[in-house]
DNA sequence: TATTTACTTGACAGTATTTGTCAAATGTAA
DNA sequence: TTACATTTGACAAATACTGTCAAGTAAATA
């Protein structure tokens, strides 16, 4: 599957935008967008909105895979995160809320 | 569903042991482990670990709990949650770690 | 070849969050 | 009352996050 870093410069070059101009939009300077786009950096919750809308990339298939992605890179060294993530899902679709 | 944080203080109970003798097995102070007890913090990975040896619970169970309750803060306001387990889950199975 | 432009890299700074201590407050039982 | 267990909240230290900046690379072009 593609990184979200992958996806994100993928439809800038489709738009054909500088990072200088993305950045802009973004409020933050082109090296962060580079790292961001690159992997080496993660987008904050916000950022991803906005560049949804700049990009013009489907909100939810790249909140979907920014979270994933986010979820994935908590649970990479554990053994159980398989099992992990089948109870989440299972509270989740219970209703069962209960967050702190 | 029970939360972590009352696992561990069902299971002190049922051994008869005070928050001052696990805090101290744990390395830090009383009032952590009795914020933990009640939810009000989480315990570190690495607390977990100690505390199913500690009061003797099964170690696969506590981590299944203390992680899935992690996952569901970080997805609480997210409108696609459920969504982004599926493909976390997916991705994990698939094997493709791929992560940062 | 020298400039220009886009992007990358790494050192660093400011801020936010996490993780903890401590002392005082509360509750409870002898 | 005293003693002990737990809770609470103010605070401090450590860590992680988010960003800037300046120098570097690479490719196109005057």
């Amino acid at each position: 599957m593609k990184t979200t870093g992958e996806i994100l410069r993928e439809n800038r070059e489709k738009k054909r935008l500088l990072l200088r101009q993305v950045s802009a939009q973004l409020d933050i300077d082109t090296a962060i967008l580079s790292k961001i786009e690159r992997g080496e950096r993660k987008a904050t919750r916000e950022q991803i909105n906005k560049l949804a809308d700049i990009l013009e990339i489907n909100k939810e298939s790249l909140i979907v895979h920014y979270l994933s992605e986010k979820i994935l890179c908590e649970l990479k060294d554990e053994d159980f995160g398989i099992q992990a993530l089948k109870v989440a899902e299972e509270t989740i679709k219970y209703g069962a809320t209960k967050n702190q």
